[in-house]
DNA sequence: CGTGTTTGACCAGCGC
DNA sequence: GCGCTGGTCAAACACG
């Protein structure tokens, strides 16, 4: 485990960005997030834009008792997810993270992430299953949509490593997964979310001095995989982009046996509840009303299944950071609660008998 | 010893 | 075709 080993992560704080973002100009992330309840511009539009519930507007204000329900510090600046985006399918090799990269990405053409200067974030399609992806050049050929040790015949499949890779389907091209992916204030790079994953790479990222770190999740079956990076702009901003989805519960050794306190010192804790946002455009009936389903639908498998029929995913940039949960989340049908307590850690729900 | 991280090499897609 | 870049592999390593 990493447990206390990031430290070394610290070495990442150096004011390094001299990046020039004449390109990215303006950010995705908000300068000034904290703004509550300073609705600016942007932020109506995106809201308007996204058709969320005024509540959203509003909900700027009540971190503090927020966290407390959660078990979270209160403390703003040690983990929040501010924004939060949906890639879908489609992603620009050039851009790839671009508009993650801080500045304030302009993912821009087949269904990406458009983000305006002013904060102001809109996204197109997204779709969450890739299923035609006519255009879609998907760079990772060999990038196996199967886990690759599918349980039983495990071992063989990395075989003899570069030469013999796995025979690629032409004219098949591989399914994009979708993505999903946020920004989280945070101190540590790897927020827990309850799942176990493994780092299998880190890169270098252009234009940015911290690296981007490859993660996946370590259930034999489940392919999900995640990517962590800092913002180069925003050093205490870390963004997750986590891919596919998790067919598996979260580890049992997880469930309820997370402390809180002790994930907190140790790790950043992936919270849903710092996050407001807003829903996908594509406004599917059947879509998420706002971002913690998200999360939930990320984090949870029946949840994430839900999605999936849809073919249309959610797209979405979420910006949200000292946010209060919309109160029409507690008032989320009971069965619904219940599943989510079920199945999501719980630390997303800490609520003492 | 099991599990996870580090790290350099490799691969594929894309732009020039 | 070449070089760049993002993404992945896997051996070596570290740690509890």
């Amino acid at each position: 485990m990493s447990d206390h080993h990031h430290e070394p992560k610290d070495l990442y704080y150096h004011d390094l960005f001299q990046y020039d973002h004449g390109q990215l100009n303006g950010g995705m992330i908000m300068n000034n997030p904290k703004v509550s309840g300073s609705s600016s511009p942007a932020y109506n539009n995106l809201l308007q834009g996204f058709d969320v519930p005024s509540y959203m507007n509003t909900s700027f204000t009540e971190y503090n008792s927020l966290a407390t329900a959660f078990g979270l510090s209160s403390s703003p600046s040690d983990h929040e997810v501010f924004s939060s985006i949906d890639e879908g399918s489609h992603q620009k090799p050039v851009d790839n993270l671009g508009y993650l990269g801080g500045g304030g990405g302009h993912v821009s053409s087949d269904g990406e992430v458009h983000v305006t200067p002013n904060s102001s974030v809109s996204s197109s399609s997204a779709e969450a299953g890739a299923e035609e992806d006519s255009g879609n050049k998907s760079k990772k050929d060999r990038q196996q949509p199967q886990p690759k040790g599918s349980s039983e015949e495990g071992g063989d499949v990395h075989s003899p490593k570069k030469s013999s890779k796995i025979v690629k389907k032409k004219g098949e091209k591989k399914q994009r997964e979708p993505r999903f992916a946020f920004m989280t204030k945070s101190e540590v790079d790897h927020l827990e979310d309850g799942y176990r994953w493994r780092k299998y790479g880190q890169k270098a990222v252009k234009n940015s001095p911290y690296p981007r770190s490859y993660y996946r999740c370590t259930t034999q079956k489940c392919g999900v995989k995640k990517r962590v990076e800092r913002s180069f702009e925003d050093p205490s901003t870390v963004i997750t982009t986590y891919e596919g989805q998790h067919n598996h519960p979260i580890p049992a050794t997880l469930r309820g046996s997370i402390n809180i306190n002790a994930a907190h010192h140790h790790h950043a804790l992936f919270s849903p509840s710092s996050m407001y946002a807003s829903a996908a455009p594509t406004t599917s009936s059947s879509g998420p009303s706002f971002p913690q389903e998200y999360l939930f639908q990320m984090a949870t498998p029946q949840m994430m299944m839900r999605n999936d029929g849809g073919g249309a995913g959610p797209g979405g940039i979420y910006s949200s950071r000292n946010v209060n949960f919309p109160q029409q989340y507690h008032q989320l049908p009971a069965d619904q609660y219940g599943l989510l307590q079920d199945v999501v850690p719980s630390m997303f729900f800490k609520h003492e008998p």
